[in-house]
DNA sequence: CCTGCTTGTTACTTGCGGTAACCGCAGTGT
DNA sequence: ACACTGCGGTTACCGCAAGTAACAAGCAGG
């Protein structure tokens, strides 16, 4: 067996683990994210011990199927971060993204955010992450930008983590439940939310009767 | 059988609940949310069907055990949003009361943040919550309170509500990241993000040779 | 022709949520 | 005294999903 028949071989599977990926999508925006390994496999016009064998578990299987949907989201994130425009509109058009984002497929952001345990297995219990991978992997990501773009003093690289995941965490949150209420525009969402960074919370007066805040 | 007899079973049956609860607790606590319900049963000492009979299913079980915990947190939040302060200082013993919880008792937070989906069963999946109950339970809360004690012009209904989320969003973010990577102490991360809700994003300068933010 | 490797299958094991059917024992009406 | 009924409890089962062995065919190369 020649060197390129090996390369044939690998690209070969290669494709094939793209065609596997995408059936495996179909029916998990069909199904929800329990759906069955053997649904999959069906789909894809196979058993299941072909699928074990390309990702080993199903675990594997959405870790896979969640980076090529977290690459996606965090590329439309990235490019509303670099428009050329005031800070307080680069926020908004990001906050926009995300939540146009995850209205305009639902079912992907779901399994993204719920990978039925699956995708995050360890044992230890303790230790074990709790939130989503794209959450951790989005609020990283905003820490970055947030450290090398801002001019923070000391402890710069710290307070940039933290407020990275308190942010990302925000606009998920706010997200999740606007989703599910859809209590308002995104564009009013989105201005409370910018609202609420740009220190009104801090700057609003007590209420006229009120014990105070 | 007279009435003082059924309200003597009926007071043994929620006893009884309590134990079952105490033992699933227990379980729960020592296995993680993937307990089986053989293994609470056991622990218990009983069997299966009764666990099935008090509580209907498994989410019923373990809406049950969420909201004790629930309930609890919710009270010490509120105790730290009373406390006699300025406004900032509230926030941040809020913030530190949250922060000493889940720093406490992980487990417990790992349950509530994460009830192996059993929780929150519903079949449609388009519709249906992705985050926890617990963190709606939380949102809405805050944005209670906030709605209440605030002036925040019009639409304040609206706005306090996407704070409430928003701002339980981004503790909860903040937090789930600390508890994993444990970067600093609990009061940094108390004040790092009170200076992010009090609108030093917006105030930070732009980093010196960056590309501006 | 046989050997080995990849691709695919069928058929199994294990473990879980959930349920049906049965068991024994209190108290009760006659 | 005795059958009857309600209730706490159990065993034994179903269905289903993850994951795995073991085997079957196509196809290189010596």
């Amino acid at each position: 067996m020649q060197t390129s028949q090996r390369l044939d071989q690998q690209q070969a599977a290669e494709n094939r683990r793209r065609e596997l990926l995408e059936a495996a999508d179909r029916v998990v925006l069909r199904d929800g994210p329990e759906a069955s390994m053997n649904a999959i496999a069906a789909e894809a016009g196979i058993t299941k011990p072909i699928l074990y064998r390309h990702f080993g578990d199903k675990s594997g299987l959405y870790r896979a199927l969640a980076k090529r949907h977290t690459d996606a989201l965090l590329d439309t994130l990235r490019a509303a971060l670099d428009t050329p425009a005031a800070r307080r509109e680069r926020v908004e058009a990001t906050l926009d993204a995300y939540l146009a984002a995850i209205e305009a497929r639902p079912q992907v952001y779901r399994f993204l955010m719920h990978p039925t345990e699956a995708a995050d297995a360890e044992k230890d219990f303790d230790t074990r992450r709790h939130s989503a991978p794209l959450l951790r992997r989005l609020g990283e990501e905003l820490a970055k930008i947030i450290a090398e773009r801002l001019d923070l003093g000391p402890n710069s690289e710290e307070l940039a983590r933290v407020w990275g995941h308190g942010i990302v965490g925000m606009m998920h949150a706010a997200g999740d439940w606007w989703l599910g209420e859809r209590p308002c525009e995104r564009s009013q969402l989105v201005a409370h939310l910018a609202d609420l960074l740009w220190g009104r919370l801090a700057a609003a007066g007590d209420a006229p009767g009120g014990p105070g805040f």
